[in-house]
DNA sequence: TAGCTTACGGAGCAACGTTCCGTTTCGGCA
DNA sequence: TGCCGAAACGGAACGTTGCTCCGTAAGCTA
């Protein structure tokens, strides 16, 4: 599952310097490419973007999706820790998990075309799902467990399942502006909350 | 809007009868395509599982979206035609919702790939949502108003936005036994009661 | 600086949606 | 029945995509 080397972040340590340059070009290209068109852009357009050929995007990220996890891991990262510092600051446990999705929509509604990726085959994103879920289902289910402990909201729901709707639900919410996915995401969490 | 001619239905009244042979061959073809591969199977697998050329679909549906509707016409009727008969028979206004809402999970879920369809852009798809959205939409409304009539519920949801946060639940469905969309649409639902 | 190793670039392949046009078939009319 | 224009057919061909492959260039080490 690694990037390029054993660990990820360091960029190109131990490799060769025009090894390392074309990596970060890469990172760049692609994170402008996908703020003007979108994650689904065309592999030759980043590598045009970078002033590479699509040998080298290849090399360096074998799949579209480890080119994407790299560049949107810093605000995964972000996501992850705000779970625990919000259950900490937020007035409730409930208070807490719906701050944090509100985070997480925020991230997701951001990346055009993000939210389209995190069906599990999604032709070759398989492993942009796995690092999604492998990173947020821990922090949500926490939250989650938080919540129902502290008698919020009803037990039984899956994270993972929550996380997957919340994605889901913010599928296509550009170029439709009729269709706010907040909104259903507040009524999933009101559907959540106890009853009582 | 039309399929072929004026109206739909009749197949290929009027038509030449090679014309009309070739579009039922089609329509049986897709409808056998589609449950195998899924509504994005290639255009190529449609036109030789009917025994016909490249030519000959897109003179009768210039669009595949046309051809998905064409052949799921009959059910997306028959779950329009089921929202008035629910709120007649069922024991309040909410539950026939909840029956529509099923009815309309079961339709997308059965259909492989379908739901994915559902937005607005989806790369030509476009007919397809509108056909969704200007059968279905009326239906939901009537629905939802009766439900918040009988003040079972909160006003101020849209139709439109239900309709689609479902469909958009439904996406990605098979091929992950862990994700079940019909647990977060029941939250969903839940959600809209008046929290009395 | 020589030479081995690493990385580069882009031509090339397969699959797809869609278009286009030469060929075939139909069916009304003499 | 035979003719002929219109209607419909089929599939080659085009443009675009993801991805591979290998001859060439650059970097690093000794």
């Amino acid at each position: 599952m690694e990037t390029t080397e054993g660990q990820v972040g360091g960029v190109g340590r131990g490799k060769r310097a025009d090894a390392a340059r074309n990596q970060e070009k890469l990172l760049a290209a692609a994170a402008q490419v996908f703020v003007t068109s979108g994650v689904d852009a065309p592999v030759r357009q980043i590598a045009a973007e970078a002033g590479v050929g699509m040998g080298t995007i290849y090399r360096h990220f074998p799949t579209r999706a480890e080119l994407v996890v790299a560049v949107f891991r810093h605000q995964v990262e972000e996501c992850a820790e705000a779970g625990p510092r919000l259950l900490a600051e937020a007035g409730s446990p409930f208070e807490a998990l719906r701050a944090w999705v509100d985070l997480f929509v925020d991230f997701l509604v951001t990346k055009h075309g993000l939210a389209n990726t995190l069906e599990p085959d999604s032709s070759g994103f398989a492993a942009l799902h796995s690092y999604f879920i492998d990173r947020l289902m821990p922090v949500a289910e926490h939250l989650l467990d938080a919540a129902v402990e502290a008698g919020e909201i009803r037990p039984g729901t899956r994270p993972y399942e929550l996380l997957r709707g919340i994605g889901n639900l913010c599928i296509g919410h550009e170029s439709d502006t009729d269709y706010d996915p907040r909104r259903l995401i507040d009524l999933l969490l009101r559907g959540l909350q106890r009853s009582s």
